[in-house]
DNA sequence: ACTTCACTGAACATATTGCCCAGCGAAAGA
DNA sequence: TCTTTCGCTGGGCAATATGTTCAGTGAAGT
């Protein structure tokens, strides 16, 4: 579960240079490659790293327009909502939260325009009471995990 | 930008088999190895595919708590708020948005008690005039990408 | 002192890569 | 209609990486 330093360098320079290859790894790391094959494969049998799936731009896709939808549900109709959203292309992910909302997910959609029709889409289904929309204007910061990994890398350093 | 129909039918399999391989691709897909090579490259060259970076589970990591955080910003100190927001390292992710907020960011954090600390640290820089924090209970649709583009390839189709 | 475990460094056969080429057919332009 | 361009095919080549196994070593834990 806790990663140390090595486990983390592997992450990072995997994050960095992902086309890289286990044998160069070992190069750059200074180990052995069964160390690296070793440690990769623990890696992924703990779950830490969940695959390496091609990162696709939705913007290049077509899909520039980026939003955050908040919605509330009808009591009881959590799962027939779960089920309906699966169906919608443009929801890229979904989450039941606590606070204002029920749940939370994002959307892509061609234009504004067209975010229209997939809000629609979304909250064209009857367990969905209400709706509130958010744009992204601007992604300061992109998805990212380098920074988490390298603190639990050194917290586990710390602990160790 | 468009994508055609094999272009898809090769995310779709990197997607599911991420350490598949050019050739193997080629096999799968019955077409030369030069062809997956060359949509490969075009779709990188593109930004349709962004890279292939280890997909890490903060969860797996020790960070099992998510939560989203709807942030309002005081007057022209929106580009301090985002380089205070880059150097923590339990931001995952952050926008900027239309809506009752002025930004919406990704933390995640150790536990319940430990998301009081990141929000902590969050709004705890000058610029940052409220908060408001819904924590991800379940995530019935994780981050996805190939239904989108499915539906992406197809509508090409349509269009050729 | 003994056992366990992770890492090293090496070996091997096999598979994949990056690169080249000539040929082909369809679409686009003259 | 003719010609050029472009993408795909199918093949070959050397270089490299992979999966796997092995014995040896050092450190940590019992």
């Amino acid at each position: 579960m806790a990663i140390d330093h090595l486990d983390g360098r592997i992450i990072v320079l995997l994050a960095r240079e992902p086309r890289i290859g286990v044998l160069e790894m070992s190069r750059r790391l200074g180990v052995a490659r069964g160390t690296v094959q070793a440690r990769l494969d623990r890696l992924q049998s703990n779950g830490v790293i969940r695959g390496f799936g091609p990162e696709v731009d939705p913007a290049a896709l077509g899909y520039p327009v980026t939003a955050f939808a908040t919605l509330q549900i009808r009591q009881g109709q959590g799962a027939d909502v779960r089920a309906h959203l699966a169906t919608v292309p443009e929801v890229l992910e979904l989450h039941t939260t606590t606070g204002t909302g029920d749940m939370m997910c994002r959307l892509v959609a061609r234009s504004n325009a067209d975010l229209q029709r997939v809000i629609d889409r979304v909250v064209g289904f009857d367990g969905i009471v209400r709706a509130s929309t958010a744009i992204v204007m601007e992604n300061p910061v992109p998805l990212r995990i380098i920074p988490l990994v390298e603190q639990a890398a050194e917290d586990r350093e710390r602990t160790t």
